[in-house]
RNA sequence: GCGGCAUUAGCUCAGUCGGUAGAGCACUGGAUUGUGAUUCCAGGUGUCACCGGUUCGAUCCCGGUAUGUCGCCCCA
């Protein structure tokens, strides 16, 4: 195997069968979206890369090493790949003043890149369905957002994802909350494990987080944030959560629940599976009330999240979700000169009345034909010889159980019978 | 980025106590020269991931690299 000619280290091929999959679950998720009144956008994959920096954190792992960087060799232009959809999403609303039109519900799919260390459900070229809603202040959009993902659970078959919710507050109380706690944690340094004492500065709130017995136990006693959240805040997270309630959807109040960007405020929330083993979430989002104008837009409030969509369609295979192969209605096997001019005019003229025909290509016995015609999933066999060429007809043949025998048919009665025999059985699937 | 495990035919895998390898599936051809799926016959395939070391000799032992996988970090 040659070393140089293999696609770079986490970012993977997609095969046929693996492809065809994936559409049917873009399929799905467009139709779910619509039925939500979202509407779609595209946005380039390199934007500047400032603008990540201002909107993801300076100080975020994702900024600080997972970045895709490079200089534009061209004109000196600093650009990244972009890791995440928000930024890039929020930029295009304040370039072209969306939000000045009512465009508030949007989503895309596409792919981000992140240089981490490659793992089952996480790659370094990965793609993401995000959903964003701009000028609604909520609750009622974050309850909206959070109750999509459950039907689309449902449209996609899947159970088992749980639902956690947590507030982090405004900026302000987050800060004084954040003070508060490493003030505690400094009162038993003498208790923090390694890994704490790095985190002490960087990302308390993940000392939380900690599997260490003995740290847990200090935790508990640990401040907080929801005892610093206003009263404004508290009734946004208690409106989100009626609305939860009036909907019957279970969830859990996951007060560590926290979120790897910096721009996030109040509601943050979290689909999570334990079948994928270390990368649990599916789905997460929240509220970020501050970027648009932190970004030089006017001041919006926004809520938003994003699905991994390797890591669901993984969950619909692991769950025994496998489409049947697309197949097309007829393979056409054709031989001798004549025949195979004419099987092009048939193959086209079928196509016009809107069958699926694979032509037969490279030649071969009819024998070898005939077992690409079954290898091909093809319902039927159309067969031309110079014979049939001759007259302006074709042989007609099942491919498949209980479709009676092989008939020889003129071209132009072709497409009324194989349509026919189709709907038949659809028919009989159906009943059985 | 850190640690554990893995890497043999297109796919799934077996195997060699160190003497350069096999099965099933798939594929190709044939069973009276124009017809698939079942059956029968025949056929081919691999630098045993890559680079180096030990050895008379390595796919098997050792080291490094690459890729995957599990966990950590972090995250969708």
């Amino acid at each position: 195997m040659n070393q140089t000619l293999q696609s770079v280290r986490g970012m993977n091929d997609l095969l046929p069968d693996e492809a065809e999959f994936w559409e049917l679950f873009e399929d799905t998720v467009r139709s779910w979206l619509k039925a939500y009144g979202y509407r779609p956008i595209r946005m380039p994959i390199v934007e500047p890369t400032p603008l990540f920096k201002r909107a993801i954190g300076e100080v975020t792992d994702i900024v600080e090493k997972e970045m895709y960087s490079f200089t534009d060799s061209l004109n000196g232009e600093q650009l990244t790949l972009r890791p995440e959809g928000t930024a890039g999403c929020v930029r295009a609303l304040i370039q072209h003043n969306l939000a000045a039109q009512q465009v508030r519900r949007l989503y895309y799919m596409g792919q981000m890149f992140r240089h981490e260390r490659p793992q089952k459900g996480r790659y370094r070229q990965f793609h993401q369905v995000g959903v964003e809603t701009f000028g609604l202040v909520g609750p009622d959009i974050d309850a909206e957002l959070i109750l999509m993902g459950a039907r689309l659970w449902d449209d996609l078959g899947l159970d088992g994802i749980e639902l956690q919710i947590n507030s982090l507050g405004q900026p302000e109380e987050r800060a004084q909350h954040r003070a508060a706690l490493v003030a505690y944690f400094e009162q038993y340094s003498d208790l923090l494990d390694e890994d704490a004492r790095r985190r002490l500065y960087t990302n308390p709130l993940r000392i939380l987080d900690s599997k260490n017995p003995q740290l847990q136990e200090m935790c508990a006693g640990a401040p907080k944030l929801i005892d610093y959240l206003g009263v404004e805040s508290l009734a946004h997270f208690e409106g989100v959560q009626r609305i939860l309630c009036d909907a019957g959807l279970p969830y859990t109040v996951n007060p560590r629940l926290v979120r790897g960007l910096d721009y996030y405020n109040l509601t943050v929330f979290e689909w999570v599976t334990d079948r994928l083993g270390a990368q649990g979430t599916v789905c997460a989002g929240g509220r970020y009330d501050g970027l648009v104008e932190q970004l030089g837009g006017k001041p919006t409030p926004a809520c938003g999240f994003a699905m991994g969509i390797e890591r669901l369609v993984a969950l619909i295979r692991d769950s025994g979700g496998t489409p049947a192969p697309v197949a097309p209605d007829v393979y056409l096997v054709h031989q001798g000169t004549e025949a195979a001019r004419f099987a092009f005019r048939v193959a086209e003229g079928l196509r016009d009345q809107g069958v699926n025909v694979l032509l037969h290509c490279g030649g071969g016995s009819f024998k070898s034909q005939m077992k690409k015609a079954d290898a091909s999933g093809a319902t039927f066999a159309v067969v031309i010889g110079d014979d049939e060429a001759a007259t302006a007809e074709a042989q007609l043949k099942p491919l498949r159980e209980g479709q009676g025998a092989q008939r020889k048919l003129k071209v132009s009665e072709l497409a009324a019978a194989i349509a026919g025999q189709l709907i038949d059985s659809e028919i009989i699937d159906e009943q059985e």
